[in-house]
Order: structure tokens, then C-alpha cells, then sequence
DNA sequence: AACATGATCAACT
DNA sequence: GTTGATCATGTTT
């Protein structure tokens, strides 16, 4: 059993740099599904993605992007497949993953995951909460993953962390609503998820699918 | 003053 | 189980 998980993760199946050069709407649909892979005190952890927000280049106001180039969101201005943690609330990171060529400024937010190898790790860093919630919500899932602000600027193509190609996600399953959380640009239809999952981080009754 | 959040608690369906 | 109020807390505008 023990190898059988650890076999799951293999860093020949990782995403290369074109797939993050895609439109962000198109990686933040692209994602759900796939694994994020870190590696943590000598071994991996990983989560199933299941849910995304895309912060779009043009039009967006919600973007960090959108007021331009600024000490904080300097990594979004830099290759798609690179990482972008901020600070949100004075307690929380958020974990997002640059999309697009340099110089656009757009990114993939990482909101929920399941949990696939390292749940002691996981649970380690998270405390005590409930299977289901070790990798709900963005906040978590940057804590449960270790992400700080000084993994600012990291690339996804290194072993020590990437996205692995995993679960093939029908078009079928996937459900498209508002984003979570904010007051401008809340009418974009731009979060992505997984329909019916234990997962993702807020349940999309209310939020209404546009699809 | 606002913010891409989460934990907690109370009240509800 | 869900919803709504409230607070914790740092950084940006």
C-alpha cells in the first residue's frame, strides 16, 4: 500500500511550460484535476486539485495585476509556471500560479484540493481539523503545503515541485461560477471546480452555476 | 479603508 | 448541514 502511493507521484508526467502559456481561463479549467507535488522534510506530499479562481490581465479589477507592477505582485509579471504567494488578511497566504508569457500579469488561484500522499504532514501542519477540510480553501491550503511568502518567484519545474499530469476531468463535471471572496469583478465567471466534490471550499449552491 | 480568508459561535432549516 | 455576524491581523492604496 505504503509504495503503491508513494508510486503515485512522477516527476516524468509533470506539466511543461507551455501549458501554463495558455489563456488563464483555459489553465484554471486545465488544472482541476491534475497534482500538486512539494517536496516536505524528505518525502512528497501531494493534493488532488479541485478547485481554481483565474485573475485575469485585462478587464479584471479584482487582479493584483490590474494596478500594475508593484513591489508585492512582481512575480506575476514573470513566466507562466511560476509561483505567486501573497499575504491576504494579515494572517493567510494564498498560493497562485502565473500564467501566460512575461510581462502579462495573470495568475491561477489555487483554492482546494484533495488530499492524495502526506496526510500526516498535512494534518501536521494544519492542526486538528477533518479529513475533507486539510486542503479547503486557499488559506489551508497554503498552510498545509508550507507555502510562505519567501516561495515567492519558485518555478513548477523542478523535482522539488510541480504539477503532475493525474485524473482526466470530463467537461461534463466541471462547474463554472463567480469567484469567492471579493467585492470587484465578483460578476466574472472565472472559478472552476469539480461538481460534487467533499472538497472544494464552499459549497456552489447559491453561487449558481453558469454551467 | 479595503482586502482573492478562516475560526468560532449562535441560530436556523 | 448551512448562514450570518464578528474578529484576528498585516499590507496595500
Amino acid at each position: 500500500m505504503f509504495f503503491q502511493k508513494q508510486n503515485i507521484i512522477d516527476f516524468h508526467k509533470h506539466l511543461h511550460r507551455d501549458f501554463f502559456l495558455d489563456k488563464t481561463e483555459q489553465v484554471a479549467k486545465k488544472l482541476i484535476g491534475k497534482l500538486l507535488v512539494r517536496e516536505f522534510g524528505g518525502q512528497y506530499i501531494a493534493g488532488k486539485i479541485v478547485e481554481t479562481e483565474a485573475y485575469l490581465f485585462e478587464n479584471d479589477p479584482a487582479c493584483h495585476a490590474s494596478v500594475g507592477r508593484t513591489q508585492r505582485n512582481t512575480p506575476m509579471f514573470g513566466p507562466g509556471g511560476t509561483i505567486y504567494v501573497y499575504k491576504i488578511y494579515g494572517i493567510h497566504y494564498c498560493v497562485n500560479i502565473v500564467t501566460e508569457t512575461v510581462g502579462r500579469g495573470c495568475a491561477v488561484l489555487l483554492r482546494s484540493a484533495e488530499p492524495i500522499l502526506g496526510i500526516e504532514v498535512f494534518e501536521r501542519l494544519r492542526g486538528n481539523v477533518t479529513f475533507s477540510n486539510l486542503l479547503r480553501g486557499p488559506g489551508n491550503l497554503a498552510k498545509a503545503f508550507n507555502f510562505k511568502l519567501e516561495d515567492n518567484g519558485l518555478s513548477l519545474f523542478t523535482k522539488d515541485l510541480f504539477i503532475q499530469d493525474y485524473e482526466k476531468i470530463a467537461e461534463a463535471q466541471i462547474g463554472i461560477t463567480t469567484r469567492i471572496g471579493l467585492q470587484k469583478g465578483a460578476d466574472l465567471p472565472l472559478r472552476f471546480y469539480i461538481k460534487g466534490s467533499n472538497f472544494i471550499s464552499y459549497p456552489p449552491s447559491k453561487e449558481k452555476p453558469i454551467r
